[in-house]
RNA sequence: GUGGGUAUAGCUUAGUUGGUUAAAGCGCCAGUUUGUGGCACUGGAGACCGUCGGUUCGAAUCCGACUAUCCACCCCA
């Protein structure tokens, strides 16, 4: 296929049919988060360069490869946003919400971009759900930001997924620690693989992350970061596990998380899954006390987390997770003629306006064709209307479910069809509540919502 | 950046050791006489068989390169 017709590697068509799927998580996610105070921010696609090299980290692989940089008509480096954190507290700072009570609690929906190889759960523009949240360093926060996650995945009936969480201190312990880690497998220099090799002075930590199974096997005795905390760190440590416990959340210790973001201090976290191939990671976030600061800021202590919403979609289609569906057309009014036609673009008008959802055909075919796509496309009620009908003012409705034909005036059609689908609504919310014992109706409610 | 798989209608696929007009199901459009959908039946549109080159009398089929796509490594959401 020519490439004009093609979209670019990496990146996804989201069509009419599956749409409803992303509207419903999207809204659903931002809901939950506005539960918990978090209010949705919006910032550029864009950013200069330099705010991700700064935050970031410019020895991370995201930065170091994967970024869309571009140069403007104005000879400025401009890039695409490679993750949602950046540009979150480049708008808190530039826009003085340092003043502003704190804590401040935001939540983002974007696109972000980084040029990777795409495979299974992996994309080149992917969107993530994220929260911030800003100027507080109380381990009572970390608890705070990960229970949204957890709710969300609790309140979309996800169940396979575990949360593992670490500490990866402040610098100070931190410095201690890399120390450590490089004399243990400077020690051990000729069994690692070539990346672990590299990897050994750029950013040691990253080997506890190894695959390979010999660097995984000398991994396992390596220092553990939580043996080097300073005592701060670890009473941080000691009391997020605290509320988490008493929160009621499930989680694992893993020392071996470390993320591929320099920004993170103290708490990471990740939410991961088996459902998704080789990507695990739906969830992840921690602490970045040093982030505001770093790109120009007073000292704010904060925190978040970015969820993956295509992987979060995988996951639900992997799960079997049935989602609400799209709502469907209320009426169609199939039409015979010209001076029908234009009745029925009046009569849907009208409707619309009543807040129906309503269609009419526009494309003139025959009856039998207008009521094979009412059919098709799920219409609850469909109308014929002639000029027989126009003349004698009634306007016979069929409901596509039983069959049953009702009889309306045409003239006052609107406000007693409001009627009909009402009635014909509430007849079926009680047949659902009847007929079945574990309809979760808080789903059903969001689907017509 | 490194590996492996795959490439035939909108979708899912068949295509026998190379042989003439490339097949099916689903979907789409229309019809099965009068103004009512689902079912059934009939018909129709729709494919330069990913691209370029090679082998051959002859290639969807064999070979090569390229491209795309999927999966994995790396990294990450």
């Amino acid at each position: 296929m020519a490439l004009i017709t093609k979209a670019v590697k990496g990146t996804l068509d989201v069509l009419p049919a599956d749409s409803h799927k992303n509207q419903f998580v999207e809204r659903t996610v931002l809901e939950i988060a506005n539960e918990f105070g978090f209010r949705e921010i919006r910032t550029p696609v864009f950013e200069h360069t330099e705010l991700f090299t700064r935050s970031v980290g410019d020895t991370t692989d995201v930065v170091q490869k994967e970024m869309y940089t571009f140069e403007d008509k104005g000879g400025r480096s401009i890039t695409l946003r490679p993750e949602g954190t950046a540009g979150a507290a480049r708008a808190f700072l530039e826009h003085g919400l340092t003043n502003e009570a704190m804590p401040q609690k935001v939540s983002y929906i974007t696109s972000c971009y980084r040029y990777e190889k795409p495979q299974a759960g992996r994309l080149r523009e992917f969107h993530q759900f994220g929260i911030e949240c800003y100027g507080t360093a109380s381990p009572a926060a970390d608890a705070e930001v990960i229970s949204v996650a957890n709710e969300v995945f609790g309140f979309l009936g996800i169940d396979r997924i575990r949360l593992e969480i670490n500490s990866i201190g402040c610098p100070e312990c931190r410095k201690e620690y890399h120390a450590a880690l490089k004399a243990y497998f400077e020690s051990r220099k000729d069994e690692l693989c070539g990346t672990c090799l590299d990897r050994l002075d750029r950013n040691p930590m990253r080997i506890l992350d190894c695959k390979s199974p010999v660097c995984h096997e000398i991994a396992a005795d390596a220092p553990i970061i939580l043996d080097f905390l300073c005592d701060e760190c670890k009473d941080h440590f000691e009391k997020v596990k605290m509320y988490l416990d008493n929160m009621g959340i499930v989680y694992e210790v893993n020392p071996h998380i470390v993320r591929g973001l320099d920004y993170y201090t103290r708490t990471v976290f990740e939410f991961l899954t088996d459902s998704l191939g080789a990507q695990s990671a739906v969830c992840a976030g921690g602490r970045y006390d040093g982030l505001v600061e770093e790109i120009g800021g007073p000292h704010v202590p904060a925190l978040g987390f970015g969820m993956g919403i295509e992987r979060l979609l995988l996951l639900l289609e992997a799960q079997g997770i049935k989602l609400p569906e799209a709502k469907k057309c209320e009426i169609y009014i199939a039409n015979i003629g010209e001076e029908a036609s234009i009745k029925a673009a009046a009569m849907a008008t009208e409707l619309r306006q009543s807040g129906m959802f309503a269609e009419f055909d526009v494309v003139g075919r025959s009856l039998k064709a207008q009521m094979k796509y009412a059919d098709k496309i799920g219409a609850r009620f469909t109308t014929v209307i002639g000029e027989d009908d126009i003349k004698a003012n009634v306007a016979k409705v069929k409901n596509m479910q039983t069959g049953e034909v009702t009889e309306l005036a045409i003239d006052e059609f609107a406000d007693t069809f409001m009627e009909l689908s009402l009635q014909n609504a509430a007849n079926d919310l009680q047949d659902l509540v009847s007929n079945s014992e574990a309809i979760d109706l808080s789903k059903f409610l969001g689907g017509i919502m």
